[in-house]
DNA sequence: ACAGTACCACTTGTATGCAAGTTAATTGAC
DNA sequence: GTCAATTAACTTGCATACAAGTGGTACTGT
């Protein structure tokens, strides 16, 4: 891919590797390898996210629940539904509003949830490894400006 | 999603807004929304990546082109091949190695990506707004380090 | 009361992203 | 030189991610 110069010359610059988008992609591309290594109970990122704020909030709606782990409407239906043939959620209907479905944690859900904390936690680790403690912190801390 | 704590009890910490893999989705969220919002010419992100490795480096095969944009085989197949529908790219036999399909820009290719690289620009911009030059000049910092 | 608006769950269609596996071509160790 | 290990392109299957749109329900201002 470098001999024949035969008609791609570089008439502006544009340096890929430099740019905020494809870091994104790389570090978060590194991360979920990384993860899905830890992870080795069948849960995804985004199942994870969806259990983590079911755990730290209770039930909540259906896109309630998208919204608090940043999926849309079309993308939470099918997570819930995957969670829910796995047992790990259940839906309620909610007492006054028909449209909502009401999602919260099942037995099995809170115990999955009490050894997958520990798995995210670790590849959390490794993923920071090659940082500091102090680089750690400014890394989320910019990464929160970014996006709060 | 607040009143009734049934049986939902905060037994564990785990704040999901801190870790990694979370902020990394949110902000790679942002910039996506961003970008396609600049990118009014129908190009994503993984194929802006493509077609800027392209640019950058001239003509590679496709598995070779999938690694500098870090895109594995199976997906890079199928983004080339948009491309090649929407006549951004062409494909050439490699003079040796039968296997290898050979991708290069075509003319409107090279046009086109005049064009994006602008609008690239100016994604990257407004999604780095929130910082400092200093701060911007970190967070691009830090990302290399968790994915080099 | 009620029209207009907003919101809920759900659906469709397109584009990644990646694990796992197939087939054909190439290479490297001996 | 031969054959095992690699590699390239491709395929299948599953899980996001998100735009756009549907039909039903709830709310809001007048």
């Amino acid at each position: 891919m470098s001999s024949d110069a035969s008609d791609t010359a570089i008439r502006e610059d544009y340096a890929l590797d430099e740019q905020i988008g494809f870091r994104l992609r790389l570090a978060l591309q590194r991360h979920t390898a990384i993860f899905f290594a830890h992870m080795d109970i069948g849960l995804t990122q985004t199942q994870f996210a969806v259990l983590a704020r079911l755990w730290e909030s209770g039930a909540s709606s259906q896109n309630e629940l998208g919204r608090a782990a940043a999926i849309d409407s079309a993308t939470i239906w099918g997570v819930v539904q995957r969670l829910q043939t796995a047992g790990l959620v259940m839906t309620n209907a909610h007492p006054s509003d028909k449209r909502r479905r009401m999602i919260s944690l099942t037995s099995p859900g809170r115990d999955m949830m009490k050894a997958a904390i520990t798995k995210a936690q670790r590849s959390n680790e490794e993923t920071l490894a090659p940082l500091t403690t102090t680089e750690r912190k400014s890394l989320i801390s910019l990464l929160s400006k970014l996006s709060d």
